[in-house]
DNA sequence: CTCGATAATATTATCGATAATATGATCGAT
DNA sequence: ATCGATCATATTATCGATAATATTATCGAG
């Protein structure tokens, strides 16, 4: 779980290699212990393993981003559709909350805080959808691009101040019941963040938050 | 990779737990391969394990298999549509190799073998998609139903003289390059074989495919 | 000096054993 | 007799060490 964390605040960049034994000594675990957390992670899309290779923090290639940010909008859209027929008062009730603590953490600067509550927000949504499949494939999809943008926020590269206002029209719209409006919003909403990346100057951009350049042959 | 195969077979029915140092001891192994083994399978969706209790074999609920053949067929459609715009001859001749093959282990009753290369022939649309993430989320998605249409089949509850038959619009729609009729032929193929368990009577109709019911409150 | 084979090193994969945890049974109190 | 607490047992989680494998460095031949 720590090395979640590490991940999301960038303190670990994408294509770090992940040596087991030294992580153990690292945390005074054991080799098995490290291994099972890499491939949990593995199995969230931040780790990526090689057998008999090793393991490295995911990094996402534009080419990743894209593809993932289109497959998160279609299953997403599909998620927030069904939820909506089925969302209580007491669940946007929820939803506004997580928004108010997502608020909060961006309010306070904790890069790692907020990615998490909102990916709580999106969660949330996806839950109401009462597709436990969908909610799993959206996890796989979308945990490595929430990484991605803790990453450039940590790096001041994205502006903050707009995160809040940005949901709001995925609130309404789902209240609205509105199966037009909700496929609108989210397309939106899952698409408009990653939009400096998926440009021509995708890799460069990236880059930047990074620090460095991919190696031509990655991925 | 024997455990796989003991699933698809239906030698180890859905429901039935596995201990890990009974496996372990079955095959003269250590624990942690087992363990490892587990963890891969349950990334594979065919085991389902809880911290500290343990692993099952996944046993799909009617819900469950509903969910994962919705998600499947908007998923292989995007794909089909994709690998339709991206695929040349030699992909075509591929796919109607593996369609062979495919023939060839029903006509002589291996349904294993069956159910890996009727996945074979799926997989290699979903590659010609050229979209990698598109690709795990259907093997996600997908794997488990293989397994459960295997052990039907070993069970002698689905006829298997049409199958070929009905891959083959599949491959006439890629062929056609039309969008419509791709999506029309890969929803019709993703959702025909399960609808018999997809109805009122589908769990009683799965029940017969195990030889029990599933526990009222399970899932 | 370059290329190929071989040895040294580093890293993952596996092993056997121990510790932690959950489940089910036993006992006692009401 | 039933409910709750405690203990026994079974199972997973973790540990330290060894074996297998891949990568890198070294050496010798051309």
């Amino acid at each position: 779980m720590k090395l979640r964390q590490a991940i999301f605040q960038g303190r670990l960049p994408p294509g770090t290699p992940l040596r087991e034994l030294t992580l153990a000594r690292e945390w005074a675990v054991s080799q098995a212990t490290v291994r099972d957390a890499l491939q949990r992670l593995e199995h969230a899309g931040l780790v990526t393993r090689k057998p008999n290779i090793g393991a490295t923090v995911t990094r996402l290639s534009p080419t990743d981003v894209r593809e993932r940010v289109g497959l998160r909008a279609l299953l997403e859209k599909k998620a927030a559709e069904a939820a909506a027929a089925r969302m209580r008062e007491s669940d946007f009730a929820e939803l506004e909350r997580r928004l108010k603590v997502l608020g909060e953490a961006i309010g306070s600067d904790r890069y790692y805080e907020a990615a998490q509550a909102d990916l709580d927000f999106h969660r949330y949504v996806w839950q109401c959808s009462g597709n436990e499949m969908l909610c799993r494939l959206l996890e796989l999809v979308t945990v490595p691009l929430f990484a991605f943008i803790s990453i450039m926020r940590s790096n001041g590269l994205q502006r903050l101040t707009t995160v809040v206002e940005a949901h709001e029209p995925l609130i309404a719209a789902l209240r609205a019941r509105d199966p037009e409006r909700i496929r609108y919003e989210f397309e939106r909403g899952a698409t408009s963040s990653y939009e400096p990346y998926l440009e021509e100057s995708g890799e460069r951009v990236a880059a930047e938050a990074f620090g460095f350049l991919s190696p031509p042959g990655a991925n």
